[in-house]
RNA sequence: GGGUCGAUGCCCGAGUGGUUAAUGGGGGUGGACUGUAAAUCCACUGGCUACGCCUACGGUGGUUCGAACCCACCUCGGCCCA
């Protein structure tokens, strides 16, 4: 393939590559090159916020070259300050091993796992001596540590920072100096740690590797970064209704970035449908149902995707419940509704029950209950809805 | 080590002895509207089968009829000085 097709394809999506005349130049090399990612197995999860990375990849194994996945045991413990405006919490390196195993699982969904190697980097922190860890940190100085943008606003607004965060973008830079990498992948709170890689791999003597600098895709509200801690995610461990349901229900900004990043289709395509969108030619709508059957399709194949699809339309159009909604067993007789809600597990308490009853959010068999001292009967299979799309089957106990 | 300031509900942030489950904002949830989204408007936002009771303002004790608010000590953090 050309050298500037497969330019091309490296920089779909990319925020900032430092720089793209390197990489021009690595790719002439015409040698599979080393290609990093870091990742500290914090939670074992994996949202659709870390699949732009993992794709990206893919694109690099499919054009020939070699993935490592370093595994930041060590790392993780010390626990990454990028973009943090608390400090973490260090997590036990146990905990740090177990995650990693179902993280792999998860990430060789999306990346070719024969094309990959995996390394942890317990490997060499583990028998660092302390004066190399001070020749490490002498490598860097505090005015360049405190440049970082989310130090310094730490900084500023009085907030701690422990001494310890400072080593961990030093310790990822070691990753890079070890596995001698030629392109470094990650999010744009990654640049910082990134180029510390390259002063460290020039300091020993390499050639130092290329940061390639993908977007923070952001999450189901429509505002913040995709992550666990804010609940904002759409993990690929979904299921095919919850997925779609997910991804249907984003804000319209958030179409464009998400077909850029998380789908194959073409780029002039995107940016053709997007100008229709614009000029009112193309229901926003419309491009969101394709958004999110591509994706549900990527993990759960066609069939599964156009279902989901027609579930929600109907969901929608008419009172009609999904199939896939939760499911409940109560005791046979009489229930106050508010903590038959929280029973289901709709409310966490009685009183958040008793309010969602007064709000007019809540119906037993298709029937609104306005009366929050009302009782309920179960008998067989009930229907108890909190809100327009929250549904718990409820199953009577035999 | 010395000085000084601070710690309030999911978050930010008022309150500085009693009508305070605690002003306001953000977020969240529900309702109207709609395309499912956005925007807007309204309501709710500690627990308890409740016009009452319980638990809450970093922790522990104390003063007081009564404390988030006063005092002591402790824990954690900021800043200044060494």
């Amino acid at each position: 393939m050309e050298i500037q097709t497969q330019l091309e394809i490296l920089k779909r999506g990319a925020i900032d590559i430092i720089s793209e005349e390197e990489l021009l130049q690595k790719l002439k090399l015409q040698r599979p090159l080393n290609v990093k990612l870091g990742v500290d197995p914090t939670s074992p999860d994996i949202h659709l916020g870390f699949t732009v990375v993992m794709r990206k990849l893919k694109q690099f194994q499919e054009l020939g070259h070699q993935v490592i996945l370093i595994v930041g045991d060590y790392t993780a413990t010390v626990g990454d300050p990028s973009g943090k405006n608390k400090t973490r919490p260090m997590l036990s390196h146990e905990q740090v091993i177990e995650n990693a195993e179902t993280y792999q699982q998860q990430f060789f969904k999306i990346v070719d796992k024969t094309k990959t190697k995996v390394v942890y980097n317990g490997e060499w922190f583990k028998p660092l001596s302390f004066d190399k860890v001070t020749n490490l940190l002498s490598q860097i100085t505090v005015a360049q540590m405190l440049e970082r943008e989310d130090f310094q606003n730490r900084y500023r607004s009085g907030q701690s920072i422990s001494l310890h965060e400072f080593l961990y973008p030093m310790m990822q830079g070691y990753d890079s100096v070890m596995i001698e990498a030629d392109v470094e992948l990650g999010g744009t709170d990654q640049k910082f740690n990134i180029l510390r890689g390259r002063e460290l791999q020039k300091n020993a003597g390499q050639a130092p590797q290329i940061g390639l600098m993908l977007p923070i895709l952001i999450g189901t509200d429509g505002k913040e970064k995709m992550s666990k801690s804010l609940g904002n995610t759409i993990g690929i461990n979904e299921s095919a209704q919850s997925m779609y349901h997910k991804i249907y229900n984003l804000p319209d900004d958030l179409i464009t970035d998400y077909l850029t990043l998380l789908t194959n289709i073409p780029l002039e395509e995107i940016k053709e449908k997007a100008s229709q969108v614009t000029s009112g030619q193309l229901n926003p709508n419309h491009l969101k149902q394709e958004l999110a059957t591509d994706i549900v399709s990527q993990y759960h194949g066609k069939d599964k995707a156009n279902e989901a699809s027609q579930a929600e339309r109907k969901i929608h159009i008419g009172a009609v419940i999904p199939d896939d909604i939760p499911e409940c067993t109560i005791a046979k007789g009489e229930h106050w509704v508010p903590s038959l809600l929280a029973s289901a597990g709709l409310v966490q308490s009685n009183s958040e029950g008793r309010r969602l009853i007064l709000n007019g959010g809540v119906s037993f068999d298709e029937e609104k209950i306005l009366d929050p001292k009302a009782n309920v009967t179960i008998s067989q299979k009930h229907i108890l809805k909190a809100g327009k799309r929250k549904f718990v089957r409820i199953l009577a106990t035999p």
